[in-house]
DNA sequence: TCAAGGTCTGTTTTT
DNA sequence: CAGACCTTGA
C-alpha cells in the first residue's frame, strides 16, 4: 500500500513525508526532483490531508505541468481531476478572472502576447512623442517587463528606477501603456501575476479565501522564480506555511529573464524553521560525467553547496571527451561521424543530442546531418501560436468574441489585402479617439458616411457583413463550424492557397490543425484563453531522430550521448553576457555548461574549433575556459590541441572586431588541414543529376530539377516550391 | 498600396 | 552571409 514510498531513497522519502511546514528541496540534476514532487502530491492526497483541488501546484512550463499531472495520475491509479496544477501564468489567469473587477478589468479580459504588446507600445510611444527610431520599443518592453517581474506597478516605480530610456520617460510610458490595456480590457503576461499579487496584497478577504482554498502549495523549478512570483507564493503560503519548493541553484539559467536565485536564499528567512533537504544522489549519469560537472560548477562562488554523488551503478563509464578541431566545418563533420558510428553500433538516434549555446549554431549541424541522411529534429523555434497564420486566425476569432478588440481588428483588417492602408487606418484611429469608440466601430461609421473611398469602403462593409453572419452562425452551429467558415469566407484561406512560397502549404496545414484544436473546447472564450497561455507545437511523431537544441531548451531533458560543440571563449561563455553582466554573467554561463554536461547519461563529447565562420568572415578563437576547468582525471583530450595552437600562432594575425574585438584574429581563410586537402571540397559525382530528374530532399521533399549549374540545382519542389540547393543534399528518386 | 532594393544587425525564451 | 526592417519609386 505504501508501495509508492518504497521506490524512494531516504532523502527523497523524507522530502515526500515532511508534509507540514515550509520545506526547501535542493535537488541536483538527475536526483529525482520530479519524482519527489509528484509523489509528494500523491502522498498528500492518499493520506487524506487534502482533496485534489486543495493543492496548489505551480510549474513554469505547460510541459512540466502536463508531465506532473500524468505522473500524479499514475500514482493515484486514476485521472487526477479538478487540480489547481499549472503554470504561474495559467493559475493567475484563472484566479484573476474571478477578481478582475478589483483591478478595473472585466472578467472576459483578453490576454495579449508579445506581438500585441509591442504594437500597443509603439502606439503609446507615438502618442508620447518618443522617437521610435532613437528608442526601440523592444527596449521599453523589456524595461516594463522587468518592472512587472519585480512587482512594480507604475506607481511603485520610483523616479530613481526610471532608467535612461527616452530621457526618463519610461515610467510615464509604462503608465500610459497600462491605461491603454485597461481601455482594451486586456492584460499582458506580466499583468497576470502583477495584478493577482496586488489583489492579494490589498484585499485581505480575498487572500483569506485562498488560504482556505489551498492548505498545500508545491512549486517546481523554484530557482527560476522572479520577484512577483515569489511575492505571490509568499502571500498564498503565509497562513499555513505548508509550502514546498523544489529547485537547484546550480541550474539557474534564466536571470536575464528576471529570475532571481536569491529567492532560494531568502526562503529560510521568510519561513523561519524551514526544513532544507538536499537530494544529491544522481541516478542519471556515469561517475566521470558527474565528476566533470561537479568540478566545473565548483568554480562558481555563492552556491548553496551540493555535491552530486553517483546513485547506484558503480563508478565505471567513459571519460568526458574533449575534441579540438581546426574549424567549425571539421567540428560538424566530427559530430556527424560519431553519430553515424554510434548508430552503427545500435544506438538510437533519439538518445543523442547536440546542445549548443545559441540557436544559429544548429544550422551547421543540420546541414551536416542532411548530407549524411541522418534524421534530426530541431527543438525550439517558433511555437505554434506564434506563427503568423495562427495569430491571424486567432485575431479573427477574437473579433468574433469581442468586437471591441482593437488589436485584433488592426491585425486582420487588411489581411487578406483589402486595400486598407496606412491612411485609412489613421483615419480610423482618429475617429476612434474622437468619439471614444472601438476601432472597428470607427471603421464602420467612416465607411457608412462615405469618408472612405470606394474600394476600401466596400471591403470594410463586406467584412462587417461577414462578421454579422459569422456571429449568427456562432449562435446556431457553434464555434468549430464558425471558425472554419470564417476562415474561408473572409478570404483568409484563399490568401494562402494563392501564396506560392514554400511554407504556404504548411501554413494551411496549421490552420486545419487550429480548427481541429478548437473542437476540444466548449466555448470560443475557453479556447482563446488556452491558446494564449497553453498552446504548443505538437511535436511530430516520436520517430528516431537526433535532437538539435540550445542548452536552455535542453534543461530537464536527458540523453545517453550529448555533444557539446562550440566551447570557445566569446561564444561560450558568451562575450555579450560577460560584457553585460560581468562575473555574475560568467557564473550563469558556467551553470549553463553544467546543465549541458548533466544532460548526458553515458557519454559527453565537448568540442571547440580554432576557427569559426561568423557572418561573412573567419575568426579564430581560443578554447573556452570551461574546458580548462574540467578536472583532468575525468577528461580525455583528442584532436591534437597542441598542433592547433601552433598553427594559430604561426598564422598572420591582425586585430579587428571579433567577438567584442578581444581575440586575435588569425587567418581570414583558415589554412586547410591535410585531411581537408585530401578530401576534395566537392566530390566529383559520376551520377550528376540531369535537368528533369525527380529528386528527394530531406527537408523539402520530392521535386523536379529545372536547371543545373556546377553543383547547384534549381529544383521545383512539390510542396516547398522552387529552391536552389547543392546536389549533394538531394538524392534521385526512384 | 505595394514590390523592389538598400541598410542594418546579428544570445539564451516561457507565458 | 542572411534575415529583418525600412525607404523608395511606380
Amino acid at each position: 500500500m505504501n508501495d509508492y514510498l518504497s521506490r524512494l531513497n531516504a532523502e527523497q522519502r523524507e522530502a515526500v513525508e515532511t508534509v507540514d511546514g515550509p520545506l526547501l528541496v535542493l535537488a541536483g540534476a538527475g536526483t529525482g526532483k520530479t519524482r519527489v514532487l509528484t509523489t509528494r502530491f500523491a502522498h498528500i492526497l492518499l493520506t487524506g490531508r487534502a482533496f485534489p483541488n486543495q493543492v496548489l501546484a505551480v510549474t513554469f512550463t505547460n510541459k512540466a505541468a502536463r508531465e506532473m499531472r500524468e505522473r500524479v495520475s499514475a500514482i493515484l491509479g486514476r485521472p487526477a481531476e479538478g487540480l489547481w496544477l499549472g503554470t504561474f501564468h495559467a493559475l493567475c489567469a484563472r484566479m484573476l478572472r474571478r477578481h478582475a473587477d478589483l483591478v478595473g478589468l472585466s472578467s472576459s479580459f483578453n490576454i495579449l502576447d508579445t506581438d500585441d504588446q509591442l504594437r500597443l507600445l509603439k502606439q503609446v510611444m507615438e502618442a508620447g512623442r518618443v522617437d521610435a527610431k532613437r528608442w526601440v520599443p523592444q527596449a521599453l518592453m523589456a524595461i516594463i517587463q522587468r518592472w512587472k517581474d519585480r512587482g512594480l506597478t507604475p506607481e511603485r516605480v520610483t523616479p530613481a528606477e526610471d532608467t535612461d530610456f527616452a530621457d526618463g520617460k519610461a515610467r510615464t510610458l509604462y503608465a500610459a501603456y497600462q491605461e491603454r490595456l485597461h481601455a482594451l480590457n486586456a492584460a499582458d503576461f506580466g499583468d497576470l501575476l502583477l495584478y493577482m499579487t496586488e489583489i492579494l496584497r490589498g484585499h485581505p478577504d480575498v487572500l483569506a479565501q485562498y488560504h482556505r482554498m489551498f492548505p498545500y502549495i508545491l512549486v517546481d523549478e523554484y530557482q527560476d522564480t522572479n520577484l512577483v512570483q515569489y511575492l505571490w507564493l509568499r502571500l498564498l503560503a503565509q497562513a499555513h506555511k505548508n509550502i514546498c519548493c523544489v529547485g537547484d541553484d546550480d541550474q539557474s539559467i534564466y536571470s536575464w529573464r528576471g529570475a532571481e536565485v536569491e529567492n532560494i536564499l531568502r526562503f529560510e528567512k521568510d519561513f523561519p524553521g524551514a526544513r532544507i533537504i538536499r537530494l544529491e544522489r544522481n541516478y542519471r549519469s556515469t561517475a566521470p560525467i558527474l565528476a566533470a560537472a561537479s568540478g566545473l560548477i565548483a568554480h562558481n562562488e555563492g552556491r548553496l553547496g551540493k555535491t552530486l554523488r553517483p546513485g547506484g551503478n558503480d563508478a565505471d563509464g567513459e571519460r568526458v571527451t574533449v575534441v579540438s578541431l581546426w574549424d567549425s566545418d571539421e567540428e560538424a563533420r566530427m559530430v556527424g561521424e560519431r553519430i553515424e558510428s554510434l548508430r552503427r553500433d545500435g544506438h538510437a538516434l533519439a538518445e543523442m543530442a547536440v546542445l549548443m549555446r545559441a540557436g544559429f549554431q544548429t544550422r551547421a549541424f543540420e546541414e551536416r546531418l542532411i548530407t549524411l541522411a541522418i534524421p534530426y529534429r530541431v527543438v525550439g523555434g517558433l511555437r505554434f501560436y506564434e506563427r503568423a497564420e495562427i495569430r491571424d486566425a486567432i485575431a479573427y476569432a477574437r473579433m468574433l468574441h469581442q468586437p471591441a478588440d482593437d488589436l485584433a481588428f488592426e491585425r486582420i483588417v487588411n489581411v487578406p489585402r483589402r486595400g486598407v492602408g496606412e491612411q485609412a487606418l489613421r483615419a480610423m484611429h482618429e475617429r476612434a479617439r474622437e468619439r471614444q469608440i472601438p476601432l472597428s466601430a470607427a471603421a464602420l461609421s467612416l465607411a457608412e458616411e462615405g469618408a472612405l473611398r470606394g474600394k476600401v469602403r466596400d471591403a470594410i462593409k463586406e467584412l462587417f457583413a461577414g462578421f454579422a453572419r459569422w456571429r449568427e452562425l456562432l449562435e446556431r452551429d457553434g464555434h468549430v463550424v464558425t471558425l472554419a467558415t470564417l476562415l474561408d469566407e473572409s478570404g483568409y484561406t484563399e490568401m494562402w492557397k494563392q501564396d506560392k512560397s514554400a511554407d504556404a502549404p504548411g501554413r494551411l496545414e496549421n490552420l486545419k490543425e487550429l480548427v481541429r484544436a478548437v473542437a476540444d473546447f466548449d466555448t470560443l472564450a475557453g479556447f482563446l484563453d488556452h491558446v494564449s497561455l497553453v498552446m504548443e507545437n505538437e511535436e511530430s511523431a516520436e520517430s528516431d531522430r537526433v535532437g538539435l537544441m540550445t542548452l536552455h531548451a535542453a534543461k530537464g531533458l536527458e540523453f545517453d550521448t550529448v555533444f557539446l560543440p562550440g566551447w570557445e571563449e566569446g561564444l561560450f561563455p558568451s562575450q555579450r553576457t560577460m560584457d553585460e553582466s560581468g562575473a555574475k554573467g560568467l557564473e550563469e554561463e558556467r551553470r549553463l555548461a553544467y546543465v549541458g554536461l548533466t544532460r548526458a547519461r553515458r557519454r559527453a563529447i565537448v568540442s571547440h574549433a580554432a576557427n569559426r565562420r561568423i557572418y561573412a568572415n573567419w575568426q579564430s578563437s581560443i578554447p573556452s575556459r570551461f574546458i580548462d576547468e574540467l578536472p583532468d582525471a575525468q577528461v580525455e583530450r583528442s584532436g591534437s590541441a597542441a598542433l592547433q595552437r601552433d598553427r594559430m600562432i604561426a598564422a598572420p594575425s591582425f586585430g579587428g572586431a571579433g567577438f567584442g574585438g578581444q581575440f586575435p584574429m588569425v587567418a581570414r581563410r583558415p589554412v586547410r588541414t591535410i585531411e581537408a586537402w585530401e578530401q576534395p571540397a566537392r566530390p566529383a559525382r559520376a551520377d550528376a543529376i540531369p535537368v528533369g530528374a525527380r529528386v528527394f530532399h530531406q527537408k523539402f521533399g520530392y521535386g523536379t530539377v529545372t536547371a543545373a549549374e556546377d553543383d547547384k540545382l534549381d529544383i521545383a519542389f512539390d510542396k516547398a516550391g522552387a529552391k536552389r540547393v547543392l546536389d549533394r543534399f538531394v538524392e534521385r528518386a526512384k
